[in-house]
RNA sequence: GCGGGAGUAACUCAGUGGUAGAGUCACGGCCUUCCAAGCCGUUGGUCGCGAGUUCGAAUCUCGUCUCCCGCUCCA
């Protein structure tokens, strides 16, 4: 179970470079989060090893990258339009707040009556628009009325006819994109768990009808295993089903991949919410993207100039392809595994000291090359260019001697960084005996480590002598491919 | 949107009407042969914001913004 409160993960992010409130010196924007240094580089890996599974390790998946502005006809097709701006209105009494077109189904959760029963408290319906509006052409008129996209999704639905005819795709295949999205939440909160404005990871996946429900269990899977692969402890991960009064009228079947998010909650189902998304669409968005009758869908589009119809180029039949869609988002999974990574252990003084134990493949860095002091010029430009040869070589380094070396270790433990490397009097072959006596060092033990140095280890705080000549092929081994 | 709580240094916080503080962090110098060492020094705050009361407001009043907790909403 994670040990951390995402109170504690907001000032780590703040104190180290991980994320910052937006606008921070104008007292902020509600729900807006800035990533800094460290941050961005956590994040972008987390998009990189997304990418890298889902488009790059498999066969089936193409990438596209959708502008956020779209034609409004796309969300009055979709259905955005229409659902995503409810009447609502409050109960002064037991406040609740409710739909205003289905007051007369729904029940008052104080007095187990129709909300209907309570009309003389109700305040007048409000309109709550979820989208964001904006236009598009400096003069405002209706006709330029467009909207922030709410999801990423319908950019790939309204490309499916090109990316099939452009890369000869056969179904079943899938198209993934990452980019942002917008939505005017009601309540945004929890730090980058809820914002208006954040970014998707998204794939819409085509298989024939029938074939469904066994690509929808697939992709279940490889999205659980995804998260357990970069450092998501089982026990903080699972599947939720949703039942079927909560699916959108258009989904046969979703799981949801849930996090523990909030393990400082007393109710432990309270603990959990939502990573990623895995639903069974239907053929519902590339019906009603079709021009036409959709009879299926009891709408015609009179706008559309296309038939999204798929036909097999090998047995002739046409078909609406089902989509599977796995959508998680960029900013909690990476907030995820931050929760996951944190953890503490005692230092030498018995204080407790901060270790974010990521997954090498995300560490926003990978080595710090330390001199072991820097008042020798000798130690730090051997550091340096120990540094200079390990960037070079794709290896994401830094150098750093601005406190001692204790301090230096701490925080590279504190921003997660897998492996420090230590250039000490030995690499420089005039090592003598430690005071202390330890590792007694013999007339002869300074040529020998000569052009070696230490490599310390994140999480276990132990140290291997290698050879500078080693390092890439060290490395290259324990953190794995490029993303 | 409703109810409750909270906003003071980069972080954690003290400060109940009278000169804005502590610890940590950060930075510089000296020193240092390995896990937040030591010594010396330094930076850093419109006390969330705006009005009001007062000779005087971080402190009292009103408004407002933001965050947290609980509701509510979430295609």
């Amino acid at each position: 179970m994670a040990t951390v409160d995402i109170g504690t993960i907001v000032s780590l992010c703040k104190r180290r470079g991980f994320i910052f409130p937006a606008s921070e010196i104008y007292g902020g924007l509600g729900s807006t989060w800035d990533y800094g240094p460290l941050g961005v580089e956590l994040k972008n890996n987390v998009k990189r090893a997304w990418w890298k599974a889902v488009v790059y390790d498999r066969n089936d998946i193409e990438g596209m990258d959708g502008a956020i502005l779209m034609n409004r006809l796309v969300w009055k097709y979709s259905g955005h339009e229409a659902t995503f701006s409810d009447p609502l209105v409050d109960c002064r009494e037991c406040k609740g707040r409710f739909r205003a077109d289905k007051l007369d189904e729904l029940d008052c959760p104080r007095y187990k009556r129709k909300v209907t029963a309570c009309h003389a408290h109700l305040t007048e319906p409000r309109a709550f628009n979820l989208m964001f509006k904006t236009q598009v052409g400096p003069v405002e008129e209706e006709a330029a009325l467009a909207y922030l996209r709410p999801e990423t999704a319908q950019s790939i639905f309204v490309n499916f006819k090109n990316i099939v005819d452009s890369r000869w795709r056969k179904v079943p295949f899938g198209i993934a994109q990452i980019g942002k999205a917008f939505r005017n939440e009601i309540v945004p909160g929890n730090f980058t768990f809820r914002t208006r404005e954040f970014e998707q990871m998204e794939i819409e996946f085509f298989c024939k009808p029938g074939t469904d429900a066994d690509w929808h269990a697939h992709w279940i899977e490889e999205r659980y295993n995804w998260y357990i692969r970069y450092g998501l402890r089982r026990e903080n991960l699972r599947r939720y089903v949703q039942k079927p009064e909560e699916l959108a009228h258009y989904a046969r079947a979703c799981t949801d991949l849930q996090y523990r998010f909030f393990p400082e909650r007393a109710d432990e189902e309270k603990q959990w919410d939502e990573l990623e998304g895995i639903a069974n669409r239907t053929d519902y968005d590339l019906s009603v993207h079709s021009k036409g009758k959709q009879e299926k869908w009891g709408l015609h589009n009179e706008h559309s100039t296309q038939s999204l119809m798929y036909r097999d180029p090998v047995t002739n039949e046409k078909f609406f392809p089902y989509v599977i869609e796995p959508s998680a988002g960029a900013d909690r999974a990476t907030l995820a595994f931050l929760l996951d990574a944190y953890s503490e252990k005692p230092g030498a003084d018995g204080e407790p000291r901060v270790v974010l134990k990521l997954h090498p493949a995300l560490a926003p860095i990978k080595v710090a090359v330390l001199p072991l002091a820097r008042n020798k010029s000798e130690l730090v430009e051997k550091a340096q260019a120990i540094k200079a040869d390990l960037q070079q070589h794709g290896i994401r380094a830094v150098y750093d001697d601005t406190v001692a070396i204790g301090k230096l270790y701490a925080r590279q433990d504190e921003i997660g960084t897998p492996f420090c490397v230590t250039v000490d009097y030995d690499t420089l072959g005039i090592g003598k005996a430690k005071p202390d006596g330890a590792p007694e060092a013999t007339a002869s033990a300074p040529v020998a480590l000569k052009d070696t140095v230490t490599v310390r280890d994140r999480d276990t705080w132990e140290q291997v002598r290698i050879p500078i000549t080693g390092l890439r092929e060290f490395f290259a081994e324990r953190l794995g491919p490029a993303l």
